[in-house]
DNA sequence: TTGCTCCTCACGTCACGTGAGGTGGC
DNA sequence: TTGCTCCTCACGTCACGTGAGGTGGC
């Protein structure tokens, strides 16, 4: 019979049945005078023996030889290696990532995150931002928010969330909100006095934050991700403002040290 | 920063860049002297996202657009088209796909069934055959087998379980492998009265067994498959075979329309 | 000169889909 | 001559992996 013949009854294309060809999988039938192939039966049954394999999720580079471990007859000897089990395994797996996918999509729905941060990271942040706040973020402040989400730890995203709940009830947003208002509009060639006054003024603000903080996490080397993320934060600011991020950093850095003494 | 780190820090590989490159999801960052690519923390974050979108299982030619409507900020407007509630309903439909084929994989495990077969009709065929049976087959019958099971529909396979039962206690085992003996040692120019004669008994042989037909699925038209099933049920036999085959079909339809007045 | 890192093609994977361009029987 | 069916390349899909072959700074 012709290809479309076997391909019409076997519920697959013509295509299909070259493609099992070239693979191997299907002998080349004789061609009859006009050079069309000409398919016998066992061909026919050959196709949906595939079929059926394929449709079990077999590969098809497989398939000849689970067919050849059919009808060798794998029901006597308890075959060494199944491959339905081995198939029902793969399967088992693939099933399990994709209801983790589901699962991380749950949260990030049911909790409105950002989905391209991780959801922990996601949770934490929620305390610390409003909406508001995330949605009034610039460019730079987003990308530093990604690559923290990255670079952090779980410990990191615990000493996050301890911050949080002590900013609740402790922290003045009014004040923080100048200080930070103060910082973006420190020029370059800003004086000593000034950034010293400022660097003062954040540590007081931050005063009520410090036993948050995570001595290990401050004070072990930093990873290549925390590197990228400082460098991150620091995009657009200038001289002046790196100096008082910096000076501000290595307080918080020697009051942690000093604890531990 | 160098591509190798860009890689090493969001792990991903340094082709993984390229690609993204590519496929317009990554700016091609500036170049520096030597013809390297030198990348700003802003196309680190932007590897970070695209890694953490296609985890969830977003291909990546739709990633640029759920972080462009991310970033839009689609948590006010409430999104007409949600991407992950879309993304959740295929990833559930995949799921659902990859259990079904672990039920029919385990049906087949358990009643240790061909898995080149449909399940009923490897079921069915369990009630007529034993397993020394389906293991002694020739090819061509093995063949006939695999086309039934596609040609068969429900209820095919229904008639063949009831022939199943009535064969239990109405049938001669013997009697049938002698049937069978006979028509396989039929020679191609065997006279008529040993043709008849075959057609006869195998007629007495079958008599408990034409209740259990279906008048429907003998008398409605062949489909393309059932034709394919008679060629190949008849592969391999001579002319005088086939004509006592082909009298005992009529003689049943005959049968089977007979009832019906 | 020997490594190391970066670069640009370009083929391979998996199971086919989809033309493109040509031929034989009605 | 016009359709219809068959044929043989051969590129495209998806997200990269994996060389192949060349270059620049130590």
């Amino acid at each position: 019979m012709r290809s479309s013949e076997v391909a019409r009854i076997a519920g697959v294309t013509v295509r299909t049945l070259r493609h099992y060809h070239a693979l191997g999988l299907l002998p080349e039938p004789p061609r009859s005078a006009n050079g069309y192939r000409d398919y016998a039966p066992a061909d026919l049954a050959r196709v949906l023996r595939i079929k059926r394999l394929a449709s079990l999720g077999f590969p098809l580079a497989s398939i000849g030889e689970v067919m050849a471990q059919v009808d060798a007859g794998a029901s006597a000897d308890g075959p060494a290696t199944d491959p339905l089990a081995e198939l029902d395994r793969e399967l088992e797996q693939e099933i399990a990532r994709l209801e983790e996918q589901r699962r991380v999509i749950a949260s990030l729905r049911a909790e409105r995150l950002r989905p391209d941060l991780p959801v922990p990271f996601g949770q934490a942040l929620r305390l610390l931002a409003s909406d508001e706040d995330l949605a009034g973020l610039t460019e730079e402040e987003r990308d530093t928010l990604v690559i923290a989400g990255h670079a952090y730890g779980a410990d990191d995203v615990a000493e996050l969330k301890r911050v949080a709940e002590a900013l609740e009830d402790s922290l003045d947003a009014s004040a923080v909100a100048a200080l930070k208002a103060r910082l973006e509009a420190l020029s370059a060639d800003a004086p000593e006095e000034e950034r010293a006054g400022l660097v003062a003024e954040a540590l007081e603000a931050l005063a009520p934050l410090i036993p948050c903080f995570s001595r290990d996490n401050w004070l072990r080397p930093p990873t290549e991700g925390e590197l990228m993320l400082e460098e991150a934060s620091r995009v657009g600011m200038n001289a002046a403002q790196r100096d008082v991020i910096a000076r501000i950093e290595r307080a918080i850095e020697s009051l942690l040290d000093g604890q531990a003494g």
